[in-house]
RNA sequence: GGCGCGGUGGCCGAGUGGUUAGGCAGAGGCCUGCAAAGCCUCGUACAGCGGUUCGAAUCCGCUCCGCGCCUCCA
């Protein structure tokens, strides 16, 4: 298999199974209820561990959660509560959201406050390494005394303006490991240079190597975190002698600029919200459909556009006895196998459906969570005994009742089809 | 301005030199008490301009347009 490596602008062979390949993801910053972008990478990255496995990979999977940063602080104090208490219940809202996705869990799910010691750690390593400095209660990462800096963005760091502005910095490009505690902020950790507590991105190079070791296969992630986030957690590490990340895969962005949402609920659809109105099966459709790399605009039409095809696979399954034919894994590899072209991978699958391949076609659901389209769900005894008035209506050819009746089930939920058999039931 | 990505039929979206992608929506038909589902048929796209080539959506150049990042946003 091979994935594009936005390090070296290049599609590159990950190593044969099985591995082991080990992935960190960088999740979200929990201060409310994640977004449906925020759902993305951890779809991507799930779907991509499950097809790993499922070519005999040993998959380690860490994806962090990020409890500390000025936007809890704000959003604490503006509710009035503990920013730690306000974390909490994010943190939860996260695992609850995407369990409901159905995809599995990551193996290890690190937060930042767990990891204090080890970001100390590393922080003082760099400070002997004069790659960081203590100013004002503040360490800084020195960028002007690592090289490599710039590798990952392909920005040239003579071209750089400031970061964050601040008269600590011996130069504006420098970026904050350590932030001493302002009055304000209500956690914060003692450490050699006072309290405070971590920079963003010192903390995700600390979780890496906690959970993964000082070398792992691949680093993901939103593509808007290739910079300054990626790059300065690669110069960190690699500052500090750690190889670090092989490969960088960067998930395109999900766009939420569409006209009728954005109004009703300010241009951001959380996840609660997307899985309330369209189910998990539409989301995780409409993020199959495109390469993961591409943008993605979420728009009441693509999502509805989505939601038909969930409909579709939905009914192919109906009455159906599974096949037995022999499953075509091996056109599904040729397209997940390039840099996971998950949008050929649903074209394939819309292949089998109309070849009738129900035996495949219910494996590549399933390998992306899909599998309870494969699964038709049976009626309530209600709705059955409904259908069955309605079969007995129809022989008595008492139409008008019959359509009445169909009526009566479709406001339960279910829709009725006429077979030569007598009735099929379908969730709808 | 800098770095990077992209512009495919009504919409979404594959496709890295020569064969029908696929889905959604739409039109017609078969089937049906009416439906639904299913099946059949139909649209002949590749931003523009040059170039390379026997042949380009696919390679090269330029132009136009869009998007991401460049003060912590997945």
């Amino acid at each position: 298999m091979q994935l594009y490596n936005s390090l070296t602008r290049r599609k590159e062979p990950l190593p044969e199974p099985p591995g082991p390949i080990r992935i960190y993801v960088c999740g979200p910053t929990v201060y409310q209820r994640i977004h449906v972008g925020n759902a993305r990478p951890y779809v991507v990255f799930l779907w991509l561990r499950r097809w790993l496995e499922a070519g005999g990979y040993d998959v380690a999977l860490v994806e962090n959660v990020t409890d500390v940063n000025d936007k809890i602080y704000d959003a604490a104090r503006a509710e009035g509560i503990p920013s730690a208490e306000l974390a909490a219940r994010a943190t939860r809202w996260y695992f609850e959201d995407t369990e409901e996705l159905g995809l599995g869990r990551p193996d290890v799910e690190p937060l930042a406050t767990e990891t204090i010691p080890e970001i100390v750690a590393l922080i003082e390593e760099l400070v002997d390494r004069r790659l960081a400095y203590a100013s004002g209660g503040d360490v800084y990462f020195r960028v002007a005394a690592f090289p490599e800096y710039g590798s990952l963005s392909g920005a040239n760091p003579d071209d750089m303006v400031a970061q964050e502005p601040s008269d600590l910095k011996e130069d504006p490009r420098d970026f904050a490991l350590w932030k001493a505690t302002k009055p304000h902020e209500d956690t914060s950790w003692s450490s050699p240079w006072g309290d405070g507590r971590p920079g963003w991105h010192i903390e995700c190079s600390a979780m890496a190597e906690k959970h993964l070791g000082p070398q792992f296969e691949i680093h993901g992630g939103g593509l808007d975190l290739r910079f300054p986030h990626h790059e300065n957690e690669l110069a960190q590490s690699r500052g500090a002698g750690r190889e670090f990340a092989r490969l960088w895969a960067h998930n395109g962005m999900l766009e939420l600029a569409s006209e009728k949402m954005s109004k009703s609920l300010g241009n951001i659809v959380s996840l609660r919200d997307a899985l309330d109105r369209w189910g998990r099966e539409a989301i995780l459709l409409l993020l199959l459909g495109a390469h993961y790399r591409s943008p993605v605009e979420f728009s009441e039409r693509a999502i509805e556009q989505a939601r038909a095809q969930v409909e579709t696979f939905r009914d192919h399954f109906v009455g159906l006895e599974h096949g037995a034919e022999v499953v075509e894994r091996e056109r599904l590899a040729e397209a997940l196998d390039d840099d996971f072209n998950t949008a050929d991978a649903l074209a394939l699958l819309h292949d089998w459906r109309s070849r009738g391949l129900s035996a495949s076609l219910a494996w590549g659901l399933e390998l992306f969570g899909l599998g309870s389209l494969g699964r038709a769900s049976e009626a309530p005894d209600e709705v059955k005994e409904l259908a069955e008035r309605r079969l007995r209506a129809r022989a008595e050819r008492e139409f008008g009742e019959a359509d009445r009746l169909r009526h009566e089930i479709e406001q339960a939920g279910w829709q009725v089809r006429d077979v030569a058999e007598g009735f099929q039931l379908v969730p709808r």
